[in-house]
DNA sequence: GATGAATGAGAGTTCATTCAT
DNA sequence: GATGAATGAACTCTCATTCAT
C-alpha cells in the first residue's frame, strides 16, 4: 500500500552481521542533538537520492550533512545504524500516511478505500524513486530491529483496521495479520516493479494494483 | 510463479553504472575452458549460500573454484558479469522448469494448474533461500542484459500460454503479458518474504500464495 | 637551461587518459596534514629516485613516508595527482632558480648570462638523476594542469626578461616565446642526454650547451 | 635530424632490471618464422599506435597478430625485448633514410643538406606521432643493446659523414662524434615537443629547426 | 562534545610469463 | 613449433571506524 512495505521478522539472514547494534548510540535529549541527528538523517537521505547505495558512504553522508565523521559515530554506532535509522525514520512516515488515509475511509466502501490506499502507495513510491528503492533493498538486507518491528506492527494494524470497516463484505478468514502483510507485500512487489521502470506511474498501474488487492481479498 | 521472477525490463536505473559489458570475455571453446567456467560459476553459487552478497567478492570465488583470480577474469569481464552468469544461468533453469510445469497442467483445471506453478516457486525458493534472496537482489540492481531479458520473456511466454489453456474461464483481457509479469511479481514477492522468515515454508503459504493467484486472476 | 624544461602546452595527447584529476583532493588546511601531505611528497621524490618510475607505486610511497595509503590518498585523488604535485614543486623550485639567476644578470653580457644559466641547468640535473629524468618523463606524459602551465610559462617569462635584456645583440625576432621555449628544450635534451650517461657532468658538456644556445640566438 | 634519434649510450639506468635479455630469443632462420616475427612486429606498431604505451601488452599484441602468446614468446624473450625490436627496426629505417638523404646531398650546399634532413627528421616524427613518441620513450628507458647501439653509431656516421662534406665551411671541431649526437639531440626535442602539441608541423617549426642545427655549427 | 586526520584491511583488476597439450 | 588456458604477484583505490587534539 505504500512505499516501505517490510515483512514483519526476517530473523535467520546475514551470515555474515554477527552482533550488530542498530539502535541509536544515545538518546539525544538534548535539543542540539537532536538537530544534529536531524541533520546528517536528511544528508542520508539526500545522498541516497543522489548516489544510490553504491555512492552512500558515512564520510560523504558526514561532509553533506556539515558535521564531522567522528560526530557522525556519536550518534550512530555504525553505517548500519544510520541506515536502519532512515528506514525507520520512512516507516514512520508512512505508518503515518496509511494511519491518516485509513482514517478518511470511514464510511467509504471497501473499493473506494482500497483506491485510496493505492494510490498512497504509488504516491509514495514514485515520489522519490532512487530513495525509496535504496531503501527497501537495505530493508531486505537489514536484521531487524524492535523499532523497526514496531513501525511495521503498527503499518498490520492500520491496514486491519481498514479490514475491520468492511468485515462484512469480506470472508472471515481475511480480517488477519497474514493478509495485511501480503496486501502490503503485493503492494509493494507491483509499484516498486513499475517504479523501476517508469519515471512516472504507467496509467494501468492503478487497475492492476486495485485488481491484485480486491482478488486477494474477496478470493474464496 | 517462482524464485527468480523478474520485471520485464528495468531501462532507467543506476546512475552509477554507465555501461558494464555483462557479457562473458571470451568464449571458451576448448573442453579444459568450459570446464573452468561451470567451476567458477558453480564456486560462485557456493560463495553467494555460504556467505550471501557481503561476502562474495572474486578472490573468494576463484579460491573456492581453486583456480586463480587471472582464469577468473579471463571468462567474467568483472565481478558483476559473474553475477549476471549466474543469474541468466539460473533462470535459465526457472524457465526450463516453468514450461515443463505449464506441458503437464495441459488437461488440469486453472486451479491445478496455478497450484502447480505455486507449489514450483515455492520450491525453489526455499530449496536455497540464501541463494536465491541473494539473486533476486543482484537482479534488481543490474543493467539488465539482452540474454536476461530473453530468459524473462520466455518466463512470461510460458505463464502466457498457461493462461491461453485457460481462456475460457478468464477475464479476457487477462490473457496479457502484463497479467503474467503481474503474477509473477506477486510470487514472487510473497515466496520471498516467507522464505525470508522460516526455514521450510509455513503451511498457509500455499493456500495464500493460491489465494492471490486466483484472485488477481478472476477479479472483475 | 635547466632539469624541468617544458612545453607549454601539448593538449591534444594521451587518448587513454580522460579527465584526470591532477589536483590535490582537499587542501590540508592544519598543521598536521600540512605535515603530512610534505612527508609524503618527500617519500614519493625518496622512492623516485630510489627505484625509478619502475618501482614507484602508492603503497612504497606510503610506506617510505611511514603514513598509510589511506592518508596518501586523503590528499592525492590518484597516483598521477601525486606525480603531478611533485612535478609541480620541483617546477617551482626551478622556476625560482631560474628567475633567480636572470636577476643576477643584469649587468652581464649574454654570453655569462647564458653561461650562469647553462650551469644551473646542469646542476639541477646532476643533482638527482634519476628523479629528473623521471619527472621528465612522467611530464611529458601527463596532461597538463593550469599549476604546471603557469610554472612553465613563468619559466618563459623569465627567459624572456633575459633576452629583453640582451635585445640589442639579438635578432629582433629573437625575443619571442618560441625563442625561450627552444632554449629551454634544447638545454633539457644536452643536458639530461649526458646525465643518463655519465654520474658528474664532462667536462665539454658546458661548451656544447652553450655553443647550441648562443648559436640559436645568434644564427640569421 | 629524425624521429628516432638516441643518445649513443645509456648505461647506468634503470636500477630495477637486473639482467634483460634485449635480444630475440633465437634467429629465425626460417622463412616462415621470419614471418612470423614481421606480423608481431607489425601488430606490436599497432598496438603502440592506436592504444599508446599505457594499452601495449604481449597479450594483446599477440592477438592482434593473430598469434598465440606462446608464439610471441618463442620469439621475444620477454616484453622489453619485443620493445627493443620494435625500436631497432625502427632505427633501421631511420638511419636508412638519413643515409639517403646524406647521399642526395652531395653537392648542396650545407644550408640545403641541413634542410633536407631538418624535413626527413619532421617528417618521421609526424607520420604517426603516437608511435614515434611512444617509441622515444622507450628508448630512453630502456638499457641499450649492441643492435640498438649499432644504428646509432651508423646514424652518428652518417651526420658525420655529412659534415666532412662541408668541413671547409665549418669549425675544425665541428666534425665530430659529439657534433653528430648533439646535431640529433637538439633535432628530436625541437620536433618531438611540437609534435606533442599540433597534429600537424606548425609553419615556423622548420625555420627553427634550421636554425638551431646552423647556429650550433656555426657558433664560434 | 566535536573534529577530521589517520588507519589499514580488503576488494577489484591487470598482465607478464609459463607449460601442459 | 604452436597454442592459449592458467597463474598470481602486484597494484590502485575505498571506506568504515578510531582517537588524539
Amino acid at each position: 500500500m505504500m512505499r516501505a512495505i517490510t515483512h514483519f521478522n526476517y530473523s535467520h539472514s546475514l551470515p555474515l552481521m554477527p552482533r550488530l547494534q542498530l539502535n541509536a548510540r544515545k538518546q539525544p535529549n538534548q535539543r542540539r542533538s537532536q538537530a544534529t541527528v536531524e541533520t546528517i538523517l536528511a544528508a542520508a537521505a539526500r545522498v541516497l537520492t543522489k548516489h544510490s547505495l553504491a555512492g552512500f558512504n558515512t564520510n560523504r553522508v558526514a561532509e553533506v550533512a556539515g558535521v564531522s565523521v567522528g560526530s557522525l559515530y556519536q550518534y550512530f554506532a555504525n553505517k548500519e545504524s544510520l541506515v536502519a535509522a532512515l528506514i525507520d525514520r520512512e516507516q514512520e512516515r508512512l505508518a503515518l500516511a496509511v494511519e491518516d488515509t485509513v482514517k478518511d475511509c470511514a464510511g467509504k466502501s471497501l473499493g473506494d478505500g482500497l483506491l485510496a490506499l493505492a494510490r498512497l502507495a504509488i504516491d509514495q513510491q514514485y515520489r522519490n524513486p532512487t530513495f525509496a528503492a535504496a531503501l527497501d533493498h537495505e530493508e531486505r538486507r537489514l536484521p531487524i530491529g524492535s523499532r523497526l518491528r514496531r513501525h511495521e506492527e503498527r503499518l498490520g494494524a492500520a491496514v486491519i483496521a481498514f479490514l475491520m470497516m468492511h468485515r462484512s463484505v469480506l470472508p472471515a478468514d481475511r480480517v488477519a495479520p497474514d493478509t495485511a502483510r501480503d496486501l502490503l507485500l503485493i503492494t509493494r512487489a507491483l509499484v516498486e516493479a513499475d517504479a523501476q521502470e517508469t519515471a512516472t506511474p504507467p496509467r494501468d498501474l492503478e487497475r492492476r494494483l486495485l485488481r491484485a488487492l480486491t482478488g486477494y481479498l474477496t478470493a474464496p
